[in-house]
DNA sequence: ATAACCTTAC
């Protein structure tokens, strides 16, 4: 609770209307349109083979035969196959800049702007900011960047990392390093401030540089939206009510941003007197708008009434999209009964409304929680054939229920199927499966872990404290001293930056 | 990669 929810929120009941009709358009008295909103029925294309293989060729070979491998004249390299090396190397940072800086020595080839911030963006999401700044200048003097998205990415890392004064200065020094400042990128930087939290500083921030940039309907809804987003509503009513004030004109962003808010703070009530505020003044009420009402009402214990708004925009001739079934399906799982959900599920296909991940992780997740591995299992296999290959998300979700219901064998099957290609394990997984070698006290399992520990070092993950003290006397009171002291000097050699990490 | 809706974690 804070001063500002302390001091509003009974008055919030009443002002609020009283917001609303200073923040919405005026009533029009006309009839409204129908409108159809478009969903994304088009399958993405399949990507070629061909990143794949090359993907597993880099992590099969040691860093003095890479450069062999990639100097291979049948390889045709191009900028988008780079990404997608990349990309399928994301769990395996080491890797990824290695493979990155061997093609950069390369005489033949020169790499894009956007494959410079991929490689950015692993290095600092390893904390190695030496190499980000290294292939930022290396960018500049290859004259292909840095581009405004380029420091998006290092701001964005910095923020996560706990150093948002950082990424602040350095959207202050950007012009320094050859890229213009303006509005975009302001927007750009508040946005990635508010999205981690750091609200207070988004605000000081705009209300800092505000006169010197002119903002836009995108600024003041960053910053709602980031009010919002730590629950603070009446925060987000101000600066709206100080756009208005302003003369910039709220736009349904700004609408579906304000609900949302009301659904965070679970106030059930004032999101729905303003959703038929909405309606009564033909904002028109888009599928981003049903979806948050889906949604709201469901994850609220609300199933009725979600299902309810759900029918309601199927009348009024707004299309539900992907998102609006993955709300409804998610809410049938963890409030109804998998059942209904699966019932929804198919609904969705025969409409011809195409599954995404999202989708396929939220049954699946339903029906592991529901106990039914089976069918989890048959619905992951299904998602191969609609070429829409399971990611980490899936795995994890499959290892962890396996895991809690004791099957550890059939956990560790499923890791070592990631370990042979598409998928490569994540934080989230090496923590599960440690996690889960302590459950049958067996000294073995502990080596397992102690392994896991080792190759997730190895992959650019830094393991808690926790997780090295847990394994630690794991292994110590197993009788494994020798393998505990391994570890021990591996800890101690790995501070925030793994030493191996030199480009 | 300029904003809003759908997964995630003990």
């Amino acid at each position: 609770m804070n001063i500002f929810t302390r001091i509003l929120p009974k008055a919030s009941q009443q002002t609020s209307h009283a917001f609303h009709f200073h923040i919405l358009p005026p009533p029009k008295p006309r009839f409204p349109l129908p409108r159809q909103s478009h969903t994304s029925t088009v399958p993405e294309l399949p990507s070629p083979p061909q990143d794949a293989a090359i993907a597993k060729l880099v992590l099969e070979s040691d860093p003095e035969s890479l450069s062999e491998v990639l100097s291979n004249p049948t390889l045709q390299w191009t900028p988008h196959l780079v990404d997608q090396v990349l990309k399928r190397l994301w769990n395996h940072g080491p890797k990824a800049l290695q493979f990155f800086k061997h093609l950069d020595c390369n005489p033949f080839y020169t790499h894009s702007a956007s494959s410079f911030d991929h490689a950015i963006d692993i290095a600092a999401r390893l904390r190695d900011y030496r190499t980000a700044w290294t292939l930022l200048h290396r960018m500049r003097s290859l004259r292909c960047g840095p581009t405004p998205r380029t420091f998006a990415i290092i701001a964005e890392r910095y923020v996560s990392a706990g150093k948002a004064h950082r990424a602040v200065k350095v959207f202050l020094s950007m012009h320094e390093h050859g890229c213009r400042q303006d509005l975009n990128s302001f927007n750009t930087i508040l946005d990635v401030l508010c999205k981690s939290r750091r609200v207070e500083m988004a605000y000081s921030l705009f209300k800092m540089l505000r006169s010197r940039f002119k903002c836009d309907s995108v600024t003041y809804n960053v910053i709602a939206n980031g009010w919002c987003l730590i629950k603070r509503t009446p925060m987000a009513m101000r600066v709206l009510k100080e756009m208005v004030e302003r003369g910039i004109e709220p736009t349904l962003v700004t609408y579906n941003i304000l609900l949302k808010g009301y659904f965070r703070t679970g106030q059930f009530q004032e999101a729905w007197n303003f959703f038929l505020e909405m309606k009564k003044r033909e904002c028109e009420i888009d599928v981003v708008t049903y979806t948050t009402m889906v949604h709201g009402f469901g994850v609220g214990g609300e199933v009725k009434k979600s299902k309810r708004v759900f029918d309601m925009m199927v009348t009024e001739g707004v299309v539900p999209s992907v998102a609006t079934y993955n709300a409804l399906i998610q809410v049938l799982c963890k409030k109804d009964n998998v059942q209904n959900a699966a019932l929804v599920f198919a609904e969705m296909v025969r409409k011809g409304c195409v599954p995404n991940l999202t989708t396929y992780n939220v049954l699946i997740r339903g029906l592991c929680h529901s106990g039914d591995m089976e069918r989890a299992l048959e619905l992951m296999a299904r998602m191969e054939k609609d070429d829409c290959r399971p990611n980490v998300q899936t795995y994890n979700v499959v290892i962890r229920y396996f895991c809690d219901a004791g099957d550890i064998e059939k956990g560790l099957n499923m890791f070592e199927k990631m370990g042979d290609g598409s998928c490569l394990p994540n934080l989230d997984t090496y923590n599960i499966l440690i996690g889960a070698m302590f459950v049958r006290k067996k000294s073995d399992d502990l080596v397992v872990a102690g392994k896991l520990l080792l190759e997730m070092i190895d992959r650019g993950f830094l393991p808690r404290k926790f997780t090295f003290n847990r394994v630690l006397n794991g292994l110590a009171l197993t009788g494994n001293q020798d393998f505990a002291k391994e570890i021990m000097r591996m800890q101690s050699s790995c501070g925030r930056v793994p030493r191996h990490l030199k480009l």
